[in-house]
DNA sequence: TTAATAGTGTCTCTTAGACACTATCGA
DNA sequence: TCGATAGTGTCTAAGAGACACTATTAA
């Protein structure tokens, strides 16, 4: 390597493609809840490699527009589902040589969680066909392109450890909702049921929802409503829900 | 976007520097414990962009060398600390137009705990120089090059988080170690005392160590050595660590 | 014997699970 | 009044904190 006299000798000589470089893309699992189960969006890719495979919905990052990794995570789910403000967070970043027939590749992984109510069935940026398919299914029934498969996987993983321990799972729900409701999402994901007031004393304990005012209705007792507090991203428990004894 | 008829048509006509790409790197906190205190691992940069200043170890994938992510992480590793199986965890990854000169770029950040025994001091790999500091120091009074400033302080936060419910901190030690100078170990990361009775019950309970069946000696009643169960790599309990009430 | 550290017994405190109970709506 | 769901009272269980206690070594 050459030694510059001073740095900006050295950036205008300096060229990325003078090196060997591996593609980095960003990929993500968009989440949402549905008659009591946990769907994940999939694309159908139009493109080679793996042209017509399932795949989750992802792409380059484009140096232009954005600033940060997490715009471009951002801008796709924009594009899939029209969700402005959905829960993105990062999981993990996938890297290797046999990953992608193209050569040496890196994904940086994001999961979102959007709420059904919210989606946009039919977004501007829709070009290809995308499909909401239940996450089991889609772990045992679907050969996902690249190591897709692997990393929904993952992001399964780790949204079923979060919920154990924070209250993640407001973000799929519309912004009002019943104490009820939340719970129903909590037993989906975790996969099994749990104690109506150990629920409720967790949760109203932590300080972290308001009531609206208004109550659902239906032939029964009507239920408060709430909504998170003003300001409040996530709360962390001391513990984790345990379920059942039994 | 042309439309090839086939994957192999694709492959062959595809060439990654067609198209703008960012540039991607690891880089590593490298933690270890001397005399009380957590220290990482500083590297003074001997090239441009930043050349001079201090920097987390790090560097570009070897396309040829490295077959997955990790392998870019543990090889830089060796080079600096000569250590061969240490703790090895993938912590985030940054990605932005700003964070580096040469222009968007992207690293993937891993944190190492290695035992302050088992490090070479003058490993075979080290071309640049390289310091051990303390990491309030290097938060407080070092200046690091791109964000590594932010980066390290993330890698601290999520040690300091997994201290409270998992059992990292043993691969801070060497293979065998006493209880008491676990808990120290402890102590020292999370800032505050820890009381002796609850840790030990903690940590015996979990059942992820075995007496090596030796003693430490002092001037004082001798102590069990304890090593890591095989096969353990690591523990979570069900609840955090919560400190002194006072 | 004493200083020093290893290691234990046992009480309290917090928060989760269990489960029976009461409350409030529409029909 | 009844079916259905909302919401509560209160006991038990488990694991953490507090703290005093005993054990074992070298000097």
């Amino acid at each position: 390597m050459q030694d510059y006299a001073s740095e900006k000798d050295f950036l205008a000589a300096y060229n990325v493609h003078d090196y060997e470089v591996p593609l980095t893309s960003v990929d993500m699992a968009i989440f949402k809840l549905r008659e009591q189960q946990l769907e994940v969006l999939l694309v159908k890719r139009s493109q080679h490699p793996s042209r017509d495979k399932w795949a989750l919905p992802g792409g380059f990052i484009d140096l232009k527009k954005d600033r940060v990794l997490e715009d471009t995570a951002h801008r796709k789910l924009v594009e899939k589902t029209g969700v402005k403000s959905p829960y993105l967070e990062q999981v993990a970043t996938f890297g290797g040589k046999q990953r992608d027939p193209r050569g040496w590749s890196v994904t940086v992984v994001y999961f979102a969680l959007v709420a059904h109510e919210e989606v946009d069935v039919d977004p501007k940026g829709a070009k290809e066909e995308t499909r909401w398919v239940p996450v089991t299914e889609a772990l045992r029934d679907y050969k996902l392109a690249f190591d897709h498969n692997e990393i929904l996987r993952l992001c399964r993983e780790r949204l079923t450890s979060k919920v154990q321990y924070t209250a993640l799972p407001i973000h799929l729900l519309p912004e009002e909702f019943t104490l009820t409701e939340l719970q129903k999402v909590f037993e989906v994901i975790l996969g099994n049921e749990v104690e109506k007031k150990s629920f409720r004393r967790r949760i109203l304990d932590a300080d972290i929802l308001e009531e609206s005012g208004a109550m659902r209705t239906g032939s029964n007792r009507p239920a408060k409503l709430y909504r998170l507090k003003r300001g409040v991203e996530n709360h962390f428990f001391p513990r984790t829900i345990e379920g059942p004894r039994s």
